[in-house]
DNA sequence: CCTTGACCTTCCCCTGACTAGAACCCTTAT
DNA sequence: ATAAGGGTTCTAGTCAGGGGAAGGTCAAGG
């Protein structure tokens, strides 16, 4: 399988996947016109990488959690501990994040958006609080 | 006012400072030893502009906002909209980890956490949805 | 006068997780 | 023969700075 179809498999673009390669993430065979071959397993392995990726798991955390995945012997609460700690990073950016909107969104409701130079925003920001 | 003193009072890094002045946000003086003289005027664009950064505006959102500060002329509606854009951004952000916290949650709570093997974790990620 | 320590300067490389583009090779169809 | 549509490597760019080296400057203390 070269690498547009597992492009298309995956949903990941081929430069994803070359970087994959590159930080050794996957490891495709080669064939003789040098092109990557991708087998089954890869594929199998890339999928992996995608979802995790979506649920915002760092690359090194998805490098533990691809070794854990392999590991027939892992112990689910090196899994979970892993997870847990990728969530609590998540609540706090949520948290930071809704700050903003409260303060952005306050402001935003004050400024009347008009032609006039008057603005709450600006006065805010400048520091007329 | 040397750059240490400014960033005593603003709360941005000495480097954090250097890096605005690189970007033409701030164009301190110099004295004859070379060192940065920062007026009045430095130091409330720098507070501004760690405010307007405080509040997730990109740089390039910043200078517009400073550029509109300091134009008497401007109209709210400027300010605005610039407001309101980078708002729907942050919403945007909320909601996309606000899913993924949804999804880890209900897959932390699946998973037993023991030293036992199996995890529903690793089972989602590799596809066995 | 000399040294120490705190400050300042520029310079370049590093971060995460890719993305864009250039220059080039391979294969298949026309 | 050539054109289209794969593939390859490589460099450089993104965003907003951070780390650290090598060196200049300044004020206080011995």
């Amino acid at each position: 399988m070269n690498i547009g179809d597992v492009s298309r498999h995956t949903g990941l673009p081929p430069k994803t996947i070359r970087y994959y390669e590159d930080i050794g993430l996957v490891i495709p065979g080669r064939s003789d016109n040098g092109y990557r071959q991708f087998r089954e397993q890869d594929l199998h392995k890339l999928t992996f990488l995608g979802r995790a990726r979506a649920l915002g798991f760092t690359i090194e955390d998805c490098r533990t959690l691809m070794a854990l995945y392999e590991d027939e012997t892992r112990a689910s609460s090196d899994v979970k501990r892993v997870a847990k700690s990728h969530l609590a990073k998540i609540e706090t950016k949520i948290a930071d994040l809704q700050a903003m909107r409260d303060t952005l969104t306050h402001l935003v409701d004050c400024c009347a958006g008009d032609d006039r130079p008057d603005c709450p925003i600006l006065q805010d920001l400048g520091g007329n609080s």
